[in-house]
DNA sequence: TGACTTTGGTTTGATATCGAACTAGATAGT
DNA sequence: ACTATCTAGTTCGATATCAAACCAAAGTCA
């Protein structure tokens, strides 16, 4: 019994690795990052800056970007909100909608948040060539968008 | 100003990557498991299973080889212990340690589990060869040790 | 033996996350 | 125009996770 093929065994270690990956580099970056932000909160910001100009940024859009519920995009914005990073608006030509955008503190931070994550991975080098980073790169998109198209 | 490297560019989305998939392919999978299990609970029964014969599992080693902080591990336990799948006895030849083992509902309900979770990623075939699969999971790997090493 | 350090475990407070239930505004189909 | 459905956002309860503070037992070393 539990007989799983080579394939679903090797499907299982992969999504086991990236679990690990996934939790160790984030908590990793949570201690890094300035001004108490978190990886969730750093990564709305990245986004907002650069793709400000992509049209309004409303928080279920940016909930499908990042591929989180509405629910976790509403708790994390509020908390950028409360931070000062962000405001939110009203859509005039929507009642549901809001509008996110981000705050002159919102972009320093931003701003402060890179210069303390870059150095960060620098190490890394020897470890893992930069081949090797981008080889990997599109194999794990082909699975992050299934997944997604089948949730 | 932000000027990443063509390397920390390629880090960072990999890292993106990982964190997205991670979280689709766990709340799948938590969708999934039977008893109301989550992904961590499943991870120690199905650890236990596995590698019983492997001298006795205390929490810190749990700890360690799901590579989270005793605290998190503390609270699967008693999450997994309130269930009844696992029993936790003290440890006579230490007095700080503790023993988990399975109890006989852990394997019933492991194996179920199990059997509840394996056709789940099926139709990912086609997208993502097992070619594909294994030749990820080496430099995964490199980089996972590389964070548990450096934390 | 006695003091210091390390190790095993728990607790606490904060955040992220999910799914589900809910409200309110917008759309579509008849 | 009306109703049914869809979409945007919030709230709730549960779980996982971390870091930090803490206690107790074991080990070290002088």
């Amino acid at each position: 019994m539990n007989k799983l093929s080579r394939r679903e065994q090797a499907l299982f270690l992969l999504l086991n690795e990236i679990g690990i990956i996934s939790q160790l580099s984030g908590a990793r970056l949570d201690r890094m990052l300035p001004h108490g932000l978190t990886v969730a909160q750093f990564g709305v910001l990245n986004h907002l800056v650069r793709l400000e100009d992509q049209g309004d940024w409303s928080p279920a859009r940016l909930a499908a970007a990042f591929q989180v519920t509405k629910g976790t995009m509403t708790s994390t914005l509020q908390r950028l909100e409360t931070k000062g990073f962000i405001a939110v608006h009203r859509n005039p030509s929507d009642g549901r909608a809001k509008i996110v955008t981000l705050t002159r503190a919102g972009r320093e931070a931003r701003e402060a948040a890179m210069n303390a994550a870059s150095p960060g991975l620098g190490d890394l080098e020897g470890v893992l060539s930069s081949e090797e980073v981008e080889a990997l790169i599109p194999a794990l998109q082909k699975l992050r968008i299934w997944l997604d198209m089948h949730r």
